[in-house]
DNA sequence: TTGACTCCCATATAATCCCATGCTAGTCCA
DNA sequence: TGGACTAGCATGGGATTATATGGGAGTCAA
């Protein structure tokens, strides 16, 4: 698969551990590395990660930005120097760095978002709030969109 | 075949497994994954699904947005989290989440029904409601479908 | 030596494979 | 025209495999 989609609650082990859910496995290696790249959400008591793919276009979004080289350092270390490249054991787990578990409030459960390009990793309560606080926003951006909401008649008269 | 159409109602098995009727099977086939993507329909108690034509539109539709923005969390989290893949089996059948049972309120019986693009996936009675209202509103929007259809809606060979 | 991490193996549960059965619609032939 | 045969499809259920999780043992570095 490509994208990151559906959400799954994972449990943490009493050695700090979390299985990487197989769906997600399955994207990440399609990505050319058995592991994951994550980092604190920017706009969310959650984690966000992602596989090589989102990496890279991270790196080449700042590029075409196009700053002084100053700038650049100031940015690319605000967002990399609080990421972390973790390859999962042969289990497919992980064990989460402890400045991240601060960050998203973590106790035993972890629930793996997927967001399209990548991933998040929330306590599972706070991201149902969040989660239905996404679909009332959706809901009012519908026509932005695209094809997913339009349920009504007026989507099947599209042709291809 | 290209698109869905007709509705069919299929059986739940002990073990939750449902067969994806052959008609379904044969478009989702042609758009190249032998299987579905499903997930709760924003405005009903249903599932919506389709194959890889609309999952293709909907990441495109995402792709252009900023990678750092807050909306866009928001968006994909309502796009893409509980969205599922689900490849079926040789034998055509999937078995579904169960927070999709829940969200249709599905017990031993599905109506698939074949919306262009889509289709979607109702509690057999909470279907024939929805189709009842649904034809009322199609009648009333008649110019909006277009010239092919002026003739009379009735004549669409629908069974049930 | 201690603590953090990884490797390796065990297990329960869930998902999938594989084969058998029965229904339905269509076809062929007398 | 009607009856038997056939092919495709949905369904049932036992067998097998995959996945998440728990825990012991080994490895490495401070």
């Amino acid at each position: 698969m490509e994208i990151f989609m559906s959400s799954i609650i994972n449990k943490i082990d009493s050695k700090g551990r979390v299985s990487i859910p197989s769906v997600f496995r399955s994207v990440l290696e399609y990505q050319g590395f058995p592991g994951v790249y994550i980092y604190p959400s920017f706009t969310s008591q959650a984690i966000d990660g992602g596989g090589q793919i989102l990496i890279d276009k991270i790196a080449e979004s700042v590029e075409k930005m196009q700053l002084f080289a100053e700038e650049t350092d100031a940015l690319t270390t605000a967002l990399f120097s609080d990421t972390f490249q973790i390859p999962y054991d042969q289990d497919g787990r992980i064990s989460l760095p402890e400045p991240l578990i601060v960050h998203a409030k973590l106790k035993d459960k972890v629930t793996f978002a997927g967001l399209g390009q990548k991933f998040q990793m929330w306590e599972p309560e706070a991201f149902k709030e969040f989660k239905s606080q996404a679909r009332l926003k959706a809901l009012e951006n519908r026509d932005l969109i695209g094809p997913a909401l339009n349920t009504d008649l007026k989507s099947s008269k599209e042709s291809e």
